[in-house]
DNA sequence: GTCTATATTCCGATAGAC
DNA sequence: GTCTATCGGAATATAGAC
């Protein structure tokens, strides 16, 4: 077994997590995804015997994933305003695409999951509010940001408003998104 | 037949509105309800043909809600401070019965609705950011609330906080709701 | 690693009796 | 308005050949 997926594996859990943003978890079926790839049922199961160990797989690609974005940030020459834009571009982008959140989309399903991607996905959670957190917390001290809460209420503010904005905006149009966006940065950034 | 719906008939609807609030809306069936019910399967459908009639059924509801809610807001008497406390303390019970927005449930759903239920879920969404975007206007107008942003966009960006804020909630637990509520009324309120 | 084939269970839905 | 009975289809999942 090669440390690197293989590409079905790979092209499975790109599908999963496009499902998830698009139809949500409990909207989607193995079919689904082997029709799209050409393959069979019984191959989604060889790579993800259960629906509920491939959204494990595609919370840990998340949490991978943004292990490394946060360890970007610790960039010194990165300005705050920056590393905002980027968290707010990943968001644009889902917006664009007429998908929403993958966390969003699964929180709303937190009660059908199991307990182990229950663990997951708090974990995530609380990966992105930390480092949300940290370059809030980073860019006021060094005069780049401002806000009156807590870095840690301040990150919950702008999250929510990011991922349930981009929620709104598939339904009442794009506009609403970048209005929320455009505000978001005015009353953060000096 | 009665121009009030039959007591079935309300239990469906306040039992579907439970499910989708905890579970989401693709993540229930009419035998969950029936079961709860102590009634069979067939009598849910004689209520609700299809599943699409009964989320029709419920979002209805919502919208005469609202409705009736914007309509008390007329009320001269009523303090801004007031109006937005009755709306957030909607949330709040929510969050303290481990439940979610119905419309942020739905919306993540969107993509797998019928267009009669995409209709009256932005009709509902239209409505409910209206009835805020009226409450911020005139509380800025007489001096008692406060905030920089037009008031639809302070309307979003307040109503995906409260909504998001309780899906987070329901995850890192009711003080990270309480602390963005008390950070929203600090903000606003003069 | 993918296939065929199949098992099981559940879901949404309907016909027709009471 | 609720029941019994049942249908067609879809979803999750597995056994075993290739």
């Amino acid at each position: 077994m090669a440390a690197r997926p293989t590409d079905t594996k790979e092209a499975i859990l790109r599908l999963g997590t496009e499902f998830i943003q698009t139809y949500g978890y409990n909207a989607f079926s193995y079919a689904d995804i082997s029709k799209e790839l050409h393959i069979k049922n019984a191959a989604v199961h060889y790579h993800f015997p259960g629906k509920e160990d491939l959204l494990a797989g595609i919370i840990d690609q998340y949490i991978h994933r943004y292990r490394e974005l946060a360890k970007s940030f610790g960039n010194p020459g990165i300005a705050a305003k920056q590393k905002l834009q980027a968290i707010i571009s990943r968001y644009s982008l889902l917006c664009e695409q007429g998908k929403i959140c993958l966390i969003g989309s699964v929180c709303t399903d937190y009660n059908t999951l199991p307990e182990s991607v229950k663990t997951r996905l708090t974990e995530l959670i609380e990966l992105v509010l930390g480092m949300v957190e940290k370059v809030l917390k980073e860019g006021k001290k060094k005069g780049e940001l401002q806000f009156t809460e807590t870095a840690r209420v301040k990150s919950m503010l702008l999250m929510t408003n990011l991922a349930a904005g981009v929620q709104l905006a598939r339904i009442t149009g794009q506009k609403d998104y970048t209005a929320i966006c455009n505000s978001l940065l005015k009353q953060l950034v000096v």
